[in-house]
DNA sequence: GCGCCACTTTGATCAGGATCAAACCGGATT
DNA sequence: AATCCGGTTTGATCCTGATCAAAGTGGCGC
């Protein structure tokens, strides 16, 4: 059993709850939060755990509020790809369905914050700033999604890694609030299969794409999973993607 | 030019509109739809026009009526993904952004039937129905998105053909409204090229493998275009997915 | 009919990534 | 220190689907 530190503590009170400007409860009103408040309950999972099967029964929705989940799918021969990955602020779970469409599994540990589901579909029809927000932030997960088809169906390994890392490296800029730049590193919390089901490759070829991202100094490797990137512009060249797009000046 | 059915006619009135109980504003009161039927107009594009290029500004926002168009993702090297196959009654574009994510090609003749954008976003906050429609139906485009990632991901050239001809088939007979069955015949709307697309194959790959299913009494094809499903069991088991599922009984 | 053109099929060869296999590494347990 | 074990790297070989190339099909205008 690991030692670890007990977020509860910090994370029990919505007032300073880490995803309070991100999460479908971002744009509440005051008297709107606390309705919320009285439904909600957190959860804990370790590194490895599952949070729901596909098929399941669903008592609640949720937020990520740290901690990384995956959402995804396996075929009877074992075949599986991920459809998702889940970071501080996604939501898990979808108002007006019961069941889960996907496997959800906690990556790294992971905390959520639950609301029941029945009083949150309630509370839905009555303040219509959940929905707009959920709405807002189903409509990235779309965009995203369908980026990620472009990923799947038409990249080579070596474009895969680029920009899955790519990728994480801009999410984890977003979250420490500043914008990704040069000698940049981070945490590459997957293991080489967890990155073969996102990328739709085996872990022997992930293993020797970053390698081979290594040896040619696109990035350096610190111990195992951190990440360090010289030249930001080099990675994105080894995505495929078009190199001007996506920063803001 | 070719000669074809003049439309407009039939499809200009919400009353009768053939989209009415499945698109945006199928929740919509009456007053509500007459405030929606003050903004909207129609367009329509003949096979293989663009309606969209990624990065252009919209002006608007739209549902499919009639037809089908492709929303699909170039790389520079011309390499391209289609993410998504738009029939009618789903919708185009998205409230609060206002250039494109990707381009929107009309693969047949299309309709739509737009919302000059400002109006409609104003109406969205005004009168929740529209904005409850659309994230439930933006929920499923997620859901099914990333169903279609499983396909690009891990599924083999046959699998990825015998799933899309599944697809095609059943969203056929959603749209006649009986459920799929043996013997069944449908049109396939798509060029070799269009399937390859949206499956992360090459044309001939695409071509081989429906010889394949062909040869194997899979299919059956009766002319160019219109397949012929004698056993729908039997091309379910090709696409690799769980036999059971997906049924109403 | 004839030729044109877009689309499709089929063939031959190639290569990227999968598969099978073995060794390696580092941290935890005894 | 020795062992174990999950995760990782590296190697050898195979195979699926890509690529390059050519021929086939059918609709349409002339």
């Amino acid at each position: 059993m690991k030692a670890k530190m007990d977020l509860s503590v910090d994370t029990k009170e919505c007032w300073n709850c880490p995803i309070k400007h991100q999460a479908v409860c971002s744009r509440c009103e005051p008297d709107e939060l606390k309705r919320l408040e009285e439904i909600k309950y957190y959860r804990n999972y370790e590194a490895g755990q599952p949070v729901i099967w596909a098929g399941d029964h669903m008592e609640f929705v949720a937020s990520v509020v740290t901690g990384i989940a995956s959402l995804s799918q396996t075929m009877e021969d074992g075949r599986t790809q991920m459809v998702g990955l889940l970071l501080p602020s996604d939501f898990i779970g979808r108002p007006g369905r019961d069941s889960a469409p996907f496997d959800v599994v906690a990556v790294s540990d992971l905390t959520i914050c639950c609301f029941r589901k029945n009083p949150f579909e309630e509370l839905m029809t009555t303040t219509p700033h959940i929905g707009m927000r959920l709405l807002e932030m189903t409509l990235d997960e779309l965009d995203s999604a369908r980026e990620w088809m472009l990923v799947l169906g038409r990249k080579t390994a070596r474009e895969k890694i680029a920009s899955l890392l790519a990728i994480v490296a801009r999410r984890d800029a977003a979250l420490k609030k500043h914008t990704p730049k040069d000698g940049m590193n981070f945490d590459l919390p997957l293991t080489r299969e967890a990155m073969a089901d996102y990328l739709g490759l085996t872990l022997e070829t992930v293993s020797r794409q970053i390698s081979a991202l290594k040896k040619a100094g696109i990035i350096e490797l610190d111990g195992k999973r951190r990440v360090v990137v010289p030249s930001l512009e080099r990675l994105i060249n080894e995505t495929g993607d078009d190199v001007d797009g996506g920063y803001i000046s």
